[in-house]
Order: structure tokens, then C-alpha cells, then sequence
DNA sequence: GTGGTCTAGACCACG
DNA sequence: GTGGTCTAGACCACT
């Protein structure tokens, strides 16, 4: 379910947040259906709890899960990234930052359009 | 010339590669052209010599600039970052992640084409 | 497992670099196997973190060794330097000078090889 | 007759050195005959004079020139590069490091022996 | 003047 | 515990 990469220089609790927002949005995750406790998944990806902990506590302050007491952690019934406009500043920084490198690399626009909806297609299709 | 976002979570080092980056892309900044010296640029940004060189030496690393002993750093004759099928792949990951962010936020795949479109634009323009 | 000579002047970080490279080739670090961790080192040899740490660095960027984030420095998988042409000329050119010094001091073209031989079981063996 | 790359982390003055011990090494530079003086050189280098300085001062100590004061300075008579046991210990040293690299690349005992040869006869030919 | 290396020490995020 | 970043200051070689 969840696969990481230990070699990323991306943090695991980052990797798990990531992973579970893809299901969710590929709809392999739906409203209302259960994830793996905290310690479940640790000792599935051979990780301490503290790091999948954080992961969850993350995507609970996104809405994305919510966490019953008692009873476990369920995908949450609406889901919608807040979109504040300080995020998408964000992002859009962190874009701009891969289009120039990517036109560095000798890519035009026509070709960033290209491998931009390549990446678009197999995301959905995969 | 480079401006730092102390905030940020980005090494400064960081900020400095990408902003030189930026300059070279847009012009501002030619083959042969001087840029400021490790420690004049230290001064100027207020953070150590050390900082800056480990800045500069990875935009050597990567062929953007030139350093000449004893005299300076330039910006490099020939400016083609190399595209290694590594590098591109962690890209494709990366901009993976923001696309799917995009979408869980709303935007549909005209609309984040519009986005990247955008941000293409303002890069070169301004 | 790493022994420094101060008084060379060839840097610190480098004689680690070299070190290390020549331990995974005779076979004494195994790919998946700890290195000592950056302060253990760095205690050992009575050098500061940071010259250790760059060192690392540079050993990752040349694919040799892996870190995992608050695990340790790991060696890599699959060793085997990327042979690009840039370095391949440098490395000729630094091999012609030393060539010609020996012919200088009196080598032959069969000395000179038999020396490169001797170099090379010495290499293996010790 | 010298030819500089400004660009190499090898020092100017190293360069120099390297280049007159190999046009003596050829032949192009035969005992007795004058080479250009300080000043001349620098000119003709668009390098300052200090660094021709001590580029003449190394290979006056290597008994390569003698400086004839009032006349200018010329290849020394009998030239042979002292082969002192530490000048050597160095080379080996030096050579073990690029032939491990090599071996790193792929190169096996052969392919490194082909090179040396290879090297050392566009050394003499051209 | 230039960049490169190193020290001694600090703080941080990650697991 | 781990590695990564940064500071403040030093020394060095090269030009």
C-alpha cells in the first residue's frame, strides 16, 4: 500500500502524507474507508511509530484523515485541499523553480507543455 | 543581485545556485561575465564566506560557472546543464507531487496547463 | 580504517574520499554496509564534523555511498563510476604528466609499464 | 609555445613548468638554447611576471634552466630530473589513485595497461 | 585581491 | 542517535 524510498533525501513522513493523498485521489482510498493504525503501518514499512505518527497527524491537520478515538483512523467524508493562497505561492515558486530548470536542460515551452501532461496521463492511468 | 528569503526552509547555499541560475537564464547574467566574489557577495547578503562558496561550488559542479585561481568566478562559456536520466526522473517526481497537490486542490488538467503556461510566461517576461 | 597524512597537502576530505573508494574497491566495505557515522570519524581521525561531512557528501554525489536520513551513511548498491568523457580527459592529462616525468627520469616504455604492472598487483594484493 | 588553461584548478605556474619539461622531453627545447625572459612571457601569457617568476625558480631548482645573469636564462646543460626515493614514493602514490579510479570505471588490468600505452605514444608523436 | 580548506561550535529536522 | 546547514574566524596557495 504504502512503498518508500529510505535513499530520498525526502523524509519518510513526508513520503507516507504523499502516498495516501495519491490513493485518495486515485479513489484506491474513499471517504469513510479504514487506514492502518499507527503501529500496523510502522511494522509493515519496518519504521518507528513516531514517523508514522507525524505522517498522520499531518493529514489530519489537511482534513484528509480523520482519527476516531476508540475505534481507528478513517479516510475523512470531504475532501478538498485548502487552497490559501500563501500554499499555491508556494508551489508555484517551487514550479517556476523546475521550469527553469527544465529549460536549462534545453527544454522549450512546447516541450515542458508535452512532459507536463505526460506526467499528468500517467498519473491518472497507473 | 540575489535576494534571501531567511524564512524559507531552503538553505540559503540553495537559494543563491537557483537564483544565479535564474539570472543566467533570463540574461541578465552571460558567458564570461564576473560574478561578485565569495566574500564581497558574503558581505553584501550578510552570511559567511562559506556559505557562498558552497554555493559557488556546486554551480561549478554543474557547469554554470567558472572560477579562475586567484582572479574570480565567471559564468561558464557554455551554459547546457547536463540532463541525466537521473535528474530527470527525480524531476518527474517532483513535479509528480505538485500536479497531484494541484489537483486535489481543484484544478483540472486545462487548468494547470493555463497554470504552468503562466508561470512560464512571468519567467521570461519580468 | 582511515589513516591521514596531515602534513600532505592534499585536503583532508580527499584523502578520505580516496580512502574509502579504495576500500570498496579491494572489497573491505561491501555494498549495504555501515560507514562510520560522520562525528564517529570525525573523533577518530581528530578532525572536525565538517570536513568528514564533506567528504560524505562527496562520496554520495559519486554514487559510492547512500545516506539514510537519521539512520547512518551506507555503501551504495551498484558501484561503478560514471566514466564521462570530461573526466576521462582529465584523468589522461594528469596521467601524461606523470609519464613524462618518469621518462624525465630515465623510464622507458617498458619501465614505465612494468611500474603501472608492479602498481597495479600491489594494488590487488596488499 | 606555452599554452595556458586558465580554467584548471592546475596552477599557472605549474603549467608552465609541465609544458617547458616537455618541450625539452621532445626536443624542441635543446640545452643551451634561450627561453623567453620573465617579463616576455608574462606578456606573451597576459599573466602577471610573479607567476613566470616562480615557474623559472622551480625549474631552475629542477636543474632544468640556468638564469646567466646579465643574459637571460637558457636549458641547462645535462638534463635529468633527480629521481630521489620520496619524488618517487609520491608518484606511485599518485598513480595508485588514478589507476584505482580506472578500475572503478571498469577498466580491467589490460584496458589500463592500453591506456598508459596509448598515452604514451601520442606523447611522443605529436 | 581571489577561492579553498579547516576548526570549533551551534542549531535543526529526521527517525 | 543520524546527517545537513550555518557561523565566525583562521590559514593557505595562487595571481
Amino acid at each position: 500500500m504504502v512503498s518508500l524510498d529510505y535513499k530520498s533525501n525526502k523524509p519518510i513522513y513526508e513520503q507516507i502524507i504523499e502516498q495516501m493523498k495519491f490513493h485518495v485521489m486515485k479513489g484506491y482510498l474513499k471517504p469513510g474507508d479504514a487506514i492502518p493504525s499507527v503501529r500496523k503501518l510502522a511494522l509493515e514499512l519496518n519504521i518507528t511509530p513516531g514517523t508514522v505518527s507525524k505522517a498522520y497527524q499531518e493529514l489530519e491537520r489537511q482534513q484528509i484523515i480523520e482519527t476516531i478515538r476508540g475505534k481507528g483512523t478513517f479516510i475523512a467524508g470531504e475532501i478538498r485541499l485548502i487552497a490559501d493562497e500563501v500554499k499555491l505561492q508556494e508551489m508555484k515558486k517551487r514550479l517556476q523553480t523546475e521550469i527553469m530548470e527544465l529549460k536549462m536542460m534545453g527544454y522549450d515551452k512546447k516541450g515542458i507543455i508535452e512532459l507536463i501532461k505526460e506526467i499528468y496521463e500517467e498519473m491518472i492511468v497507473c
